[in-house]
RNA sequence: UCCCCGAUAGCUCAAUCGGCAGAGCGGGUGGCUGUUAACCACUAGGCUGUAGGUUCAAGUCCUACUCGGGGAGCCA
């Protein structure tokens, strides 16, 4: 017989005289004759109660199950006379799949974040892991479908890259040479290789031969960040655009996060109310701001202009010029507008050298989403398509053209006004669920220090 | 990397001024009950993160280290 998934069988409109459930004992509670177990098997928040009745030849097994055991049920789905739960599975068989000993760690009680990262292999049977992952899932399938329904392509960029020095952080060297063996020309591509940083330069390239294309997937930074949303490895989507510009690119960015934020409102309800009922009182309403309201979109100038005028006493000073702070960020989207703000043309001085120069020639077209309680959730430009002045930026900021050679000559044939920005994927996950560790939204986390699993 | 905080039973946490190491949950045993964080009784479970130091006496005070958390920087 083939399984049917709790899922499924939870959607039942009549009982039905038999059918397999596999999974695993989240509790059991016992009657004089009979037993109650609750079978959990990962496709959905909800248990199914499954009654164990005496009669059944192997009830002193079943008499001795604990939470964990994996388990097969053979039976009937009735009403269920109890309150709580629309079906129930009356056994006629259960087969012990799997035991779990007493020292099975996870209790039906509530754990510590800190303790369950110490056993990522177990923390995703539990309800508030397997729903994380079941939104992260649910939203990777939502970045494909937002693309795919605006005729973007989804192109591969390179994991491993010789590019040295794209102002986005510490590199992870990747080496086929045995330790101690330090000549280069030795090594498997006979040049320093690292893991990519960013797959932006790369994605220009095909956006200027397929129009709108866009990367999503894995992004290391060998940063020593000890902070609650940077982690080591984690996925980014990066859209790219031809023909565009950098109004349009916050146009394309507002719409992605409420398309996304919806999207998991729509499709994920029951596990986005676990988060809106115990990890974050204030979710819904976040949500609400998030789909419902048009973004703030403010020059940098102007939002340095608000926080000076603010009032409000900043640990760091506010000055024209320089990067704003955390805290300078938390002001603008979570007090003076209370909803997610775009910041735009930034000064030249701190931003990196593909953007494009403004005509003032002070700043660049860059911008950066900021969103409450995770801070910038994206960071974008349009790109400087203009060969001599990107050129001069180059030479500016010290860059080789010669290594760069490929994006500087991409400017030569049929250069074109492009735009794109970078989406932390698992700061989404933790602005969708309210999940404030961003060691919380990926199953195995990478961070200083920690690779164990 | 810097600043602050923490580490006590399997888990979540108590332990007053430095004076006998405690509870709930979980485990075991027995009871009760269409139960649903089930309930009731009994029971086992500890080198208080590691190494030093102060003291008649250290979970408690001091030093170093390890690990964890929060904040900062870097960014997505």
């Amino acid at each position: 017989m083939k399984r049917t998934k709790i899922e499924q069988l939870m959607a039942f409109e009549v009982p039905a005289e038999r059918i397999l459930v596999k999974g695993w004992v989240r509790t059991k509670r016992d009657s004089k004759t009979f037993s109650f177990l609750e079978i959990n098997d990962g496709s959905c928040l909800a248990n199914l109660q499954v009654v164990a009745d005496e009669k059944l030849p192997n009830y002193e097994e079943i008499r001795k199950l604990t939470t964990g055991a994996s388990v097969a049920v053979e039976g009937a789905v009735v009403p269920s006379q109890g309150s709580g739960q629309q079906w129930e599975l009356q056994a006629a068989v259960v087969t012990l799949v799997g035991a779990a000993p007493e020292s099975f760690p996870l209790q039906k009680k509530r754990h510590s974040d800190e303790f369950l990262r110490g056993i990522a292999h177990l923390r995703a049977r539990t309800n508030k892991y397997s729903a994380a992952f079941r939104i992260r899932s649910e939203l990777a399938l939502a970045v494909h479908r937002f693309f795919h329904e605006r005729g973007f392509r989804y192109i591969h960029t390179p994991i491993l890259t010789a590019s040295d020095c794209e102002g986005a952080g510490e590199l992870f060297r990747v080496t086929t040479l045995p330790p101690g063996e330090r000549l280069l020309e030795n090594d498997f591509f006979g040049v320093e290789s690292n893991l990519t940083v960013s797959g932006q330069l790369e994605a220009e390239m095909l956006a200027t031969a397929l129009g709108d294309v866009y990367t999503f997937g894995p992004t290391f930074r060998a940063e020593n960040s000890n902070t609650r949303r940077h982690a080591a490895e984690f996925w980014m989507i990066e859209p790219e655009m031809a023909f565009c510009d950098l109004q349009e690119d916050m146009d394309l960015a507002e719409e992605m996060i409420k398309y996304l934020a919806n999207h998991v409102i729509d499709h994920c309800a029951d596990d986005l109310n676990l988060f809106a009922r115990f990890v974050d009182k204030n979710l819904m309403a976040q949500l609400g701001v998030l789909t419902g309201s048009a973004f703030e979109r403010i020059p940098y100038a102007e939002a340095i202009r608000i926080l000076e005028k603010s009032g409000a006493s900043f640990e760091y000073p506010v000055a024209y010029g320089t990067d704003m702070q955390s805290e300078h960020e938390r002001f603008l989207t979570e007090h003076h507008f209370k909803k997610p703000v775009m910041v735009y043309d930034f000064p030249k001085t701190i931003k990196p050298f593909y953007m494009r120069m403004n005509d003032d020639g002070q700043t660049v077209a860059s911008m950066d989403v900021l969103v409450a309680g995770i801070g910038e959730i994206i960071g974008g430009s349009q790109r400087e398509e203009r060969y001599d002045m990107l050129a001069t930026r180059m030479d500016q900021m010290g860059l080789s053209k010669e290594k760069y050679w490929w994006y500087l000559e991409s400017r030569l044939y049929g250069s074109v006004p492009h735009s794109g920005f970078g989406l932390g994927f698992e700061r989404l996950v933790m602005m969708v669920t309210g999940i404030s560790n961003i060691r919380d939204v990926i199953p195995f986390p990478r961070t200083p220090k920690n690779i164990e699993f």
